[in-house]
DNA sequence: ATCGGTTACTGTACCGATACAGACGACAGA
DNA sequence: TCTGTCGTCTGTATCGGTACAGTAACCGAT
């Protein structure tokens, strides 16, 4: 008697016909007869057979059905971040359409010797917003994966899909600038330092977005010739804007304007000015990015840069199969940069600098 | 020259070692010395070997390190939805730690032959809120997976994870019973018909859940001899709670009081009660469910029925890998039932009914 | 010198499918 | 009757690893 597991040749077996027919059967349907197909069917569903092993169906196919997104460190991030969420929702519909799964893989080695992006089998990955040094790209690389960068410096042979966060931040920088704003705070995230002030920043960030964004504002920035303040913070929720808030305000010279690398940040400096007794936008005008859904239902609406996630998301999905496409059948299309705009969004946490009576201020003449 | 992929064998011929060796200098580092294994990656470096092939290895060594999560139809539900999120979040953390990752599976059909949960390498899954007779969760149970099944018509043999939605909902509609209320709308989801008024559902939910909460609502409108008006939509977000609410309220005889199958579909209808001039909770009282982000930060502040989602994702994950350690080691541990609790949050979206002077229409005096 | 116990490595036997090139009978056309 | 083609089904050769048992060398203890 067979203990073992049951398996193309169990059913092979029972119905009298060769492995391979049986493989057909579930794999191929025109290659057989519809009756015996049938007959096949029957007999696999009364032995309990699960259909094809799928890790077998991969190592001889060369394919699994699953699509990876390689995230910052933690997974949970993914719905947590309510940003995050609506651009992976995008890409979970328009690949879940191709009958393609989405595997979440985290870039932080957890166990030693476990390494999802190594050891996970996948058709084609996502690297969505990773630190570009990160091994577990490497990893991915050395896979020869059909891969797509989303929020990642662009490499050449790569398609990559980025906001024009530059412009973007750029942007946001000169709207507080040309409200009369000179005292100008920074509040982002990931400049590797521990979380609190920073020198000016060269370079520091660990994520392209981050050192985009801060290119931008500081583009702007330096055009005026101010000097921002600049607070870094490990994580861009509420929480931490709360943190540098508070840091914020409690110098001698508190900015009258703050520049946020994302809208929960700016929602926690907000509610922190505003449970400090200051007004938003009087006291102090704050602008976030990436419009979500967050940004609209703040009080004051908040004045942030917009990027369409849901078109970055369907943009990030079409590409990869492309690339996917091409790998293929082997063809050798060229790797695309797609660049989507990011457009500021003037709403109600921004305002034209006011003139406090207070004596440390710079007193400037209008 | 070999023109092939560079696999286990090619690394063990350049270093003169065999294969075996190789592959031990990857997955177990104590089987050779330091030296030499420091050899064989720095020649499976040069030659640009990617490691073990991930779909070889799981066919050879049964185990991918992907866990699945069976999800409603449409995959971007996982990201959209808040109080899906927030579970999923919490389950990608656990599972996080322990190095799987995690793959979100649809359990629709897209594609004839593509089904998900029969193809995808898996080494155990989720079943979250699916109806109870989809083909996926047999394809998974054929596939012999470790499972875990949440939101779900608990199955002997397999653990479970629910929360007390019945008690939860009895409780909700008690509330607004003690609170004096005789005409009272049930708004929820997915009871098979297209969408629109239905007549008192017996058991026609095709989600366990949806079931347990009109069983619990019916439960104690029953002991008050109430018979509810009942609205079912296809989905559970704010939109639908809105178009429910249109159907409600033009009745010739609305509700003063609304049960609804979440905080979204509640917080639908409060807009659209509000938007017609009417005063929650004075003219209408709404309870919603979940106790989700939302319901704390709505104008009133939604009566709800809290459940911890968080605790339960972490049950999920829990129990998941304990299921997956039983067949890893073939003991025979006894599969549970977990029970989570559903406490009713009372909060400003409920009130004393109020007698009202007019008939049909709302006049208020202000 | 013998022996038990390590350490370091190797050989063989799978894991469970799919690809691809036939084989074979039936049937249409010449 | 012979031949070409089509529709079905089969055999063999991988796919790229890991498990496990075994061997050889080495080392300290008796």
């Amino acid at each position: 008697m067979s203990d073992r597991r049951v398996t193309l040749q169990t059913v092979a077996d029972h119905v009298g016909v060769s492995r391979m027919t049986v493989s057909n059967a579930f794999s191929r349907p025109d290659q057989l007869s519809a009756e015996l197909r049938e007959r096949i069917l029957a007999a696999a569903e009364d032995l309990g057979y699960a259909g094809p092993d799928p890790a077998a169906r991969a190592l001889a196919k060369g394919t699994t059905g699953a699509v990876g997104i390689l995230l910052t460190d933690s997974l949970e991030y993914a719905f947590t971040d309510e940003v995050a969420a609506l651009f992976l929702g995008a890409i979970a519909q328009e690949l879940g359409a191709s009958g393609l799964s989405l595997t979440l893989l985290s870039s932080s080695v957890t166990t030693p010797d476990v390494l999802p992006a190594r050891d996970v089998p996948l058709d084609a990955a996502l690297v969505y917003s990773c630190e570009d040094d990160s091994p577990a790209i490497d990893w991915l690389r050395r896979r020869h994966l059909p891969l797509v960068y989303v929020d990642q410096t662009p490499v050449s042979g790569i398609t990559s899909v980025n906001i024009d966060d530059r412009a973007g931040a750029r942007a946001a920088a000169q709207h507080v600038v040309d409200l009369g704003h000179r005292r100008i705070g920074i509040v982002t995230s990931n400049f590797g330092v521990p979380a609190g002030l920073i020198d000016r920043p060269a370079d520091r960030a660990t994520g392209h977005v981050g050192r985009q964004r801060m290119l931008g504002w500081l583009e702007a920035l330096d055009a005026a010739a101010i000097d921002p303040v600049v607070v870094s913070e490990q994580l861009s929720g509420e929480a931490t804007g709360r943190h540098a808030a508070e840091l914020l305000l409690d110098l001698p010279e508190p900015p009258t304007a703050v520049l946020c690398f994302s809208d929960a940040m700016a929602y926690g400096v907000v509610e922190t000015a505003i449970e400090r007794g200051l007004s938003v936008p009087d006291d102090l005008s704050v602008v976030g990015y990436d419009d979500s859904p967050l940004a609209a239902r703040m009080r004051p609406s908040l004045t942030t840069v917009r990027q369409d996630v849901i078109a970055k998301g369907r943009a990030a999905a079409t590409e990869l199969r492309t690339a996917m496409d091409r790998a293929r059948t082997g063809s050798a299309g060229r790797a695309k940069r797609i660049r989507l705009a990011a457009d500021l969004l003037v709403r109600d946490s921004t305002g034209p600098l006011r003139h406090r009576a207070a004596v440390d201020g710079p007193a400037r003449t209008r």
